[in-house]
DNA sequence: GACAGTCGTGCAACCGCTTGCATTAATGGC
DNA sequence: GCCATTAATGCAAGCGGTTGCACGACTGTC
């Protein structure tokens, strides 16, 4: 039924190595043969079968592309980064979603790993030592993580959550609640570390709420306790959930951001359409998508190297905040910013 | 370096066909040699090589799902639906962006026919014969679009449209603008149709803008034209741009509801969260995923199938929809529907 | 004109797996 | 106790390519 080489090597009367040769390492074929095959190839419409060339070469040209949950918009800017990064290096990606399950997780690995050159884990919610055992049978770039010897692109939400955190305080706000994000997430963790430290330095307290689904319903559930603990402020996991909360704040008669300031993380699209407008930190998803394309590619079969990629993050200010009980000092203008460039 | 059949057989004492039937072919195994040979291959992680197996067996048990534009909300929840669906039945799912572009779609098509057991177009922008054509080469179910001989998923945006024109001209409407969407999209072509058809009937006029690109900025930019055109009611050929075209109005100084009132087809998760919320056709795009994964592994090779399955849509009543400056009749209850069930 | 070097092509093994056929052993009918 | 079945396994070809090696035809050198 569909064209092989045989064909095109039949067409062309020249032998099926000539053919391959022809696509694989043109450099070693007569000008005038190749032009010949290609154009049999063009006319009968040959393309070689990947399949059969990967069973031989090791190589799939192929990517698999492993996030907790497709629905989630912070997810899709990075899929389409790195779906076209990929296809630029003639790769296909494979998309999987694991429902924010971490054995899910590892069985998609599992089940990917000997149909492509590498997998892209992002977010994942893996322990490290699973993820280190993975990196044995399959390259593995991890994004928004940092483990020792695996290859990975972290946006620098640690420095986010500080920025978050000192605009807030400067606001005046004394008491701000923290709303985790789901269990396992190494970004969850970061964010949590810094603003705490952040707090600290400037004598607020923080309120540690969650883990919680990183799902507007996860804000929109901890609405009251986040009242109910007496913050004047919140940084939320993402803005999903920043959203879900203001939802949630509004509907409890709080006013945002008069009663409460909220901050988000992650500037997905959404964030400007709300009303009000989300202050929240963003993060450069696309970036982070086709670096984690590029590190692939780049590092090839030499698993286990240290090379780490940073991306920046930045406070972007809008409607959700404003000022907090206490005294307040004027923003430090060097932090906001209103478009994003990368830093590595 | 990775563990194959031969791997397998030999820890067992046997044939690699033996390992090859325990997996492929289990009764043709005595219990004992296949239970011995499982416990093997359990041990050394053995897993089937799905690329080599693709190689004779002609099934790669992957799937190519193409859509215009990953990051447009109104994909994500689709492909999430149709990866998961796809995952059950043991299949993977290849993502490609196209960018809106039609010719990228034929080339992203021919390049995964090769590896996938199908694809799966969703809103193809390209033209009938070239699908019909593509076809040909690789099992397609379309979504979004009906052409004789393909097998279809198709969401009733034409009676959505319908419901929605009856819904703004019930309210007093008159002049009623059209946001087509993108040139080449048959919902596009399916919703002016639809609506041209109910105004008339109504009495009402229909002001067509468009084609646009489909996304906030698209609707953004036709706010004007929208006044200028002197239109109470719009009708967008999307949330996005509906959004868009919102805040288009918003910042010229017209009120909405008040002075235009607007109405979205989807229901993306956006639509609930902006103010004044979306009045929007809701359309199932979870189920549609499911629905043509389902359709391919059901069809597999017999291609030319006339199966089409019909998935409703639903009016979905919010906040930017009011009173125009016409007399208006009592809204039809039974065409509002708060949350969607889904018929084929 | 003999010889070494280069270039272009063919040959055949092989990648990991499936599958039709052959082979062997065990079973049951008479 | 013999023969026809049936069950379980082995054998080997082949899916569509790639690639190391061998070979023949030129080319240039002395």
């Amino acid at each position: 039924m569909a064209v092989t080489i045989r064909d095109v090597a039949r067409a062309s009367g020249v032998h099926i190595s000539t053919v391959s040769r022809t696509f694989s390492a043109p450099h070693l074929v007569n000008p005038n043969t190749r032009s010949r095959v290609l154009a049999h190839a063009e006319e009968l419409g040959y393309r070689p079968n990947r399949a059969a060339r990967a069973l031989i070469t090791g190589r799939t040209y192929n990517i698999g592309l492993i996030v907790a949950d497709i629905a989630n918009p912070f997810f899709p800017p990075l899929i389409k980064a790195a779906e076209s990064q990929a296809r630029r290096h003639d790769h296909h990606i494979f998309v999987a979603d694991t429902n924010e399950d971490a054995a899910l997780e590892e069985e998609v690995v599992r089940a990917l790993a000997k149909q492509v050159d590498g997998v892209l884990l992002v977010s994942p919610r893996m322990s490290n030592a699973l993820i280190e055992q993975l990196s044995r049978e399959v390259p593995l770039v991890v994004v928004n993580r940092q483990i020792a010897g695996i290859p990975a692109v972290v946006m620098d939400v640690a420095r986010g959550a500080r920025i978050a955190v000192e605009h807030l305080t400067s606001l005046g706000h004394r008491r701000i609640a923290l709303l985790g994000g789901p269990r396992g997430s190494w970004t969850s963790r970061e964010i949590r570390r810094s603003a705490s430290t952040t707090a600290r330095t400037a004598s607020a307290e923080l309120v540690v709420i969650g883990p919680n689904p990183p799902t507007e319903v996860g804000g929109l559930t901890v609405a009251q306790d986040v009242l109910r603990a007496g913050a004047t402020a919140v940084l939320a996991y993402n803005d999903l959930m920043a959203i879900g909360l203001i939802e949630g704040l509004l509907a409890a008669g709080a006013r945002v951001p008069e009663d409460v300031s909220v901050v988000g993380i992650d500037d997905i699209m959404l964030s400007r359409l709300t009303r009000p407008k989300l202050t929240t930190v963003a993060t450069p998803t696309a970036a982070a998508g086709r670096a984690a394309v590029d590190m692939l590619l780049a590092h090839g079969d030499d698993r286990r190297t240290n090379a780490h990629i940073y991306l920046q993050t930045e406070l972007v200010i809008r409607d959700s905040t404003g000022r907090g009980p206490g005294p307040h000092s004027p923003a430090d203008p060097g932090d906001v910013i209103a478009h994003g460039g990368v830093a590595s």
